[in-house]
DNA sequence: TTGTAAGCGTTATCAT
DNA sequence: ATGATAACGCTTACAA
């Protein structure tokens, strides 16, 4: 293994003092025009690549940022860490993925990198933070899941909003009989599509019999589960809006394992559109976050705190209704349970 | 945000040298019994984390390992992740992803981290080296697409053995009319696959008539379409096994787009066993991979490579088949084409 | 504008 | 067994 090129090797090679080098190539502003463009030419040369070690053990920065979030097997995660990495690479920044797996001593452990300057700042994933901490908040960007009064600055996606275009769009189809399949009982992101579906309901005018709002838990076969509970109900709904799209595809499954056709007999729309939803049989109608956007906004964000001190800001973004082909007319329109 | 503490402030609460307390620290064996428990009991209380720029600065290693794919927003990968960073944790190594996307000039940039010394080692999943990369292979482990010659330590699955396990399951149940949906021309997993089906039918005696050897690229579109393919032959297959479960979906959408029902039309299997393979209608019979085996056995490798200096070694993982609902009787068994 | 030299936190060498 | 000290590669006062 050939030994790395040093600082040191450019400045003997071309005669200058190893403090010139230094300047010429990270402040190169200090330094004198010709002296500047040789040594640069000399390092590109000898192939020279900075000892990011040594400069952050001098500098007291890491030029590094975490992103913790909870499972980091969770493509999801994966788009949105793309967005990051693109802001965060244009400001010589590296991203590293830190994985809680809902665990609160490796979560502690990521904000301890923080206090001890292994990591500069943390976009905050994961929904929660460690008993106590009061670091200064402007290395934090919490983003998709909410922190609520933590000072901290938030990017997360219109909750709400999304579950109201599903609605809508049901109802424009004719749909009145929609029943709603919420994500797991207190997360705030489960709890604002829940609240904006019902806020939706009610502002068409439509009613929501017992056993319309059924619980789950992100996962499949809550999906598969919570439609069971619903077909077998005296008037059961045309329509099923998921909290996510796994659960729906657990829907579109129960409900062809019973016959039905889809989406002549029942209507699903889901919500996340990960990679798979297309790919289901039938391709499935669902709402689309801006997953690398959340990750570039989150990155601005935080860069931007790291440099002057902002106030925390909050930036919602929008979603998209992607129609696909899980959404038609329901046969008895217009029918009240 | 409080200073970090350093081995000098432990050193000083306790009226030791500096030097002292390192040892403790990191080679608690040259350090006479009172003292050490003396020194890890303190560093315990000031919550003492070391720092590991200075210390790699210092030794001269990173103790980091990059684990380099082709798309890190696979999610095959990061199962892999997960087996290889369990195996690092224990050995104190941190892993980290680097991302290729197919670029030759980014994986050149991770080998380069392996030049300049800001990793100790890599694991290899791309299937392609930089040319004239001649550096010491013990720092290399190769896993799960192969390279031929290059006098790496190698870690992949048997693909010939899971190819015929695919068809032996369909002989089985009395197929014999069964085609195949390859992976990307050129890639040498692809190429075993369709290898491994080729030899299986002629073991069983059958025949592969014109048209039952598809080109695919592993995405859902190429399944779909070498199934529209396939469909339109005077004699259709039977059976489809395909190189992976993406393209698996694929069929499945084209062929119950057809109006076919699966498995008693049509049977199929993929290969993989991606985390939605089951929440698909009807869940789809393929063969598993031991992900997260194949990520750890790469990193013990690795790791003992890097101590020693072990010859290259070769280890071959076995596959299993995972009965789900996509196969069955074919409606007119025994009829060759 | 450029050079000299100190120092970031750690470990390794050499004394004691 | 422990201590003093140099060194890893880099940046940054301060001096020239």
């Amino acid at each position: 293994m050939a030994r790395a090129v040093r600082i040191k090797d450019i400045a003997e090679a071309l005669g200058l003092s190893t403090a010139t080098v230094s300047r010429a190539i990270s402040t190169p502003g200090r330094v004198a025009e010709p002296t500047r463009s040789l040594v640069q030419a000399k390092a590109a040369e000898m192939n020279y690549r900075p000892n990011v070690q040594a400069r952050s053990l001098r500098t007291q920065k890491s030029m590094s940022i975490i992103m913790a979030v909870r499972d980091i097997g969770n493509p999801f995660y994966l788009e949105v860490f793309k967005g990051a990495e693109a802001a965060a690479h244009d400001a010589n920044y590296t991203v590293l993925m830190g994985n809680t797996e809902n665990n609160p001593s490796r979560e502690a452990e990521y904000f301890e990198m923080l206090r001890d300057g292994n990591a500069d700042g943390m976009i905050l994933m994961t929904g929660s933070i460690p008993d106590g901490w009061k670091g200064p908040n402007g290395s934090v960007v919490v983003a998709l899941e909410m922190i609520e009064d933590g000072g901290f600055s938030q990017v997360v996606i219109d909750n709400a909003a999304a579950a109201q275009k599903a609605v809508d769009h049901l109802v424009a189809q004719g749909h009145r009989r929609i029943a709603h399949i919420a994500g797991p009982e207190g997360e705030g992101m489960s709890a604002r599509r829940k609240a904006g579906f019902v806020a939706a309901m009610a502002a068409h005018g439509l009613t929501l019999p017992p056993g319309y709002l059924q619980p789950g838990d992100f996962g499949v076969d809550s999906g598969r589960e919570a439609t069971r509970a619903l077909l077998a109900l005296d008037t059961p709904p045309t329509a099923i809006f998921a909290a996510n799209d796994e659960m729906a595809f657990g829907v579109l499954h129960e409900a062809q394992h019973q016959g039905l056709r889809i989406p002549d007999d029942l209507s699903v729309i889901g919500m996340d559109d990960i990679h798979l939803s297309r790919a289901v049989f039938p391709p499935l109608t669902t709402i689309s976050q801006p997953r690398q956007d959340i990750g570039r906004h989150a990155m601005e964000m935080l860069l931007s705190q790291l440099g002057g001190t902002d106030d925390p800001q909050e930036t919602l973004l929008p979603t998209t209704l992607i129609e696909r082909a899980t959404v038609a007319r329901p046969r008895n329109e217009g029918t009240q349970p």
